[in-house]
DNA sequence: CATGAATGAGACTTCATTCAT
DNA sequence: TATGAATGAAGTCTCATTCAT
């Protein structure tokens, strides 16, 4: 498997840094090359394309969020908790890995839509535990029964989501992980409080 | 002042057309010409460039969110129910020009960082419209006086973002606005309910 | 129509130019551009692509070969005669171009087979005119009335082509206008005279 | 002597049928090397580069034409019943080999001048046992005596060669060897007969 | 002898912008 | 003002060949 080789971590780490550096429509193959050290065409023996360098990009990177949040749903905790968890996991995973907060809040949204909806497939799983927690809490009565669920899911990712790509656009120069609890908070008990 | 001749109006109308219908990348200047009915060299004669284009779509088609707003905070409502017609507003706006929404939601996300970054501006505005919203439901002791102010934004707008983006990319098939209550409910009262 | 633009005539030109003098696959874009003193993108603006300027030189070079059959045809002179013209006509017109001469029998038959059956679409109205020729010479008692018009034109091309590839191989260095009459006597009468 | 080692005569005959079914551009190292069994490095080890895989190809398929011809010109039988058996036995090597023929008569034309000149002069031994033919023909006054020899020459390869690429061009779907008493006659009395 | 992973040069095409009319 | 023909820079990907094992 051509994804378990060091040149394929080499080369997907390298993408990150590249586009991070350099924004997406500077990110060019040998670039890219340059900064995994290994010839262009070496490219091209582990990616179909370049389409296929960032989708993988997303799928590496996006797999451990997913994974993580396997772990936590595994916990014997409430559904609360586990919310919680999962927040601090997103935000902590981009919080450590600023060139990946850059490259996954601003520039792999300026690709084009074929490979936005690629990307939309990883997420896809993500948000699928997402729910997941969010049926739990309902089931165990933690939250609203009468909430919608893709409603209630939006509200979750889209907060988290805008709550990260300000702090990125904001030159990641206050402590994202500051924010997790009340984000939580928010989320849980909405504004009136 | 050019931005008032017909000519520079029919330009940006049919830019929102050329991005809706064919992308992001594949709305070349010509293209939009061709949609407005002039020689692409007329183009040059209104805009800067081609950012200059799409940088006055969002200008001029995010002004009228921000008007509506304007309008709705002067009334002598409560804040809560300001908060609910700035969400109305928001999904009437977009439910009522389909091109529009796929342009805001999607295609302008495409563009580089020095484009959305003066997108960013436009939309301070907007979000510190939505800002005093929440000032005033606070002094009014309608939300919650410990809530961050800049947290509860970002709930709200991404919580917005989020649905009617993923309104869109399932193209449109649902009722946008019959979503608009229980968003507002999720946004007060949080999923504790 | 394009075609008809003096740019257009200019690019073909310069092609077959280029390909004479620097072989098929040394014939970039960018040189044929360079000798037609225009720039690459302006190419494009006639040609749909690279393939379609070497399928326009055989078109409108083949189309002369075309043209004086058509009028040759026309004469009331014997389907002898016809035939005789008809080869002079060939020998003649890439005798006095050199550079086509080389382009249409070393270096277009380089090109892929798209190109290639391309190509033979053109060639096809031509060899169309020749079996015309034939046929009235069976009519008219002058040609074998046994013989198979298809292996009959297969030698009447076959042999003129090789005829001046061999020339254009041996670097045109004989006079091949001399050599017309005993190709037509050879063809008619056979070996055996 | 390394051309009579088993895994020569495995990549020459690998080459024909890579090249048969996927067209001379299509027809990279490594798929040759696939088709063998054998690594691409290995290739190295026989042949010097690309371009010697193809001409030892032409050199080692057309030796066997050439071969034949020798033994024909050997018979005791007049100079018509050897040109006779050339023909036949021209057509009949291709007609039993149709990847062969694709390869000689279309694909093997696409290479370069380079690669052209040296199958020419591998050609050039045919030829000079085709003009060996007409000499006795002549001298033995069965062929008229003022015909040219290179022409006549040019007429007989040029029409096979005709004959033997409009059947492979029509997909090899009508019997060649039929045509070969006809194109013997044609060549012979000409097309008055 | 044999392997096959790695190399890296090289060209077609697009499209925002200009400027002579 | 308006036109639209012309410009020219810039990047992805292929594949023959090498060489360490």
């Amino acid at each position: 498997m051509k994804r378990d080789k060091p040149k394929y971590k080499q080369i997907v780490d390298a993408a990150v840094i590249v586009i991070a550096e350099n924004g997406y429509h500077q990110a060019q193959v040998s670039k890219i090359a340059k900064e995994a050290g290994v010839a262009d065409g070496t490219i091209y023996l582990y990616f179909k394309n370049k389409e296929d360098i960032l989708i993988s990009v997303f799928r590496e990177k996006m797999g451990i969020f997913a994974e993580n949040v396997k772990e936590i749903i595994e916990k014997e905790i409430t559904a609360t908790e586990k919310l919680s968890k999962l927040i601090d996991n997103h935000f902590s995973l981009l919080y450590n890995d600023r060139h990946l907060a850059i490259v996954t809040q601003l520039e792999l949204r300026q690709s084009n839509k074929e490979l936005r909806s690629q990307i939309n497939e990883v997420l896809k799983e993500y948000l699928m535990l997402l729910d997941s927690i969010l049926k739990e809490g309902i089931e165990q009565g933690e939250f609203d029964r009468d909430i919608d669920i893709r409603l209630a899911r939006q509200m979750v990712f889209g907060t988290i989501d805008e709550t990260i790509t300000s702090w990125v656009m904001n030159d990641q120069k206050y402590d994202l992980m500051k924010l997790a609890p009340e984000v939580h908070r928010l989320i849980l008990k909405g504004m009136i409080g």
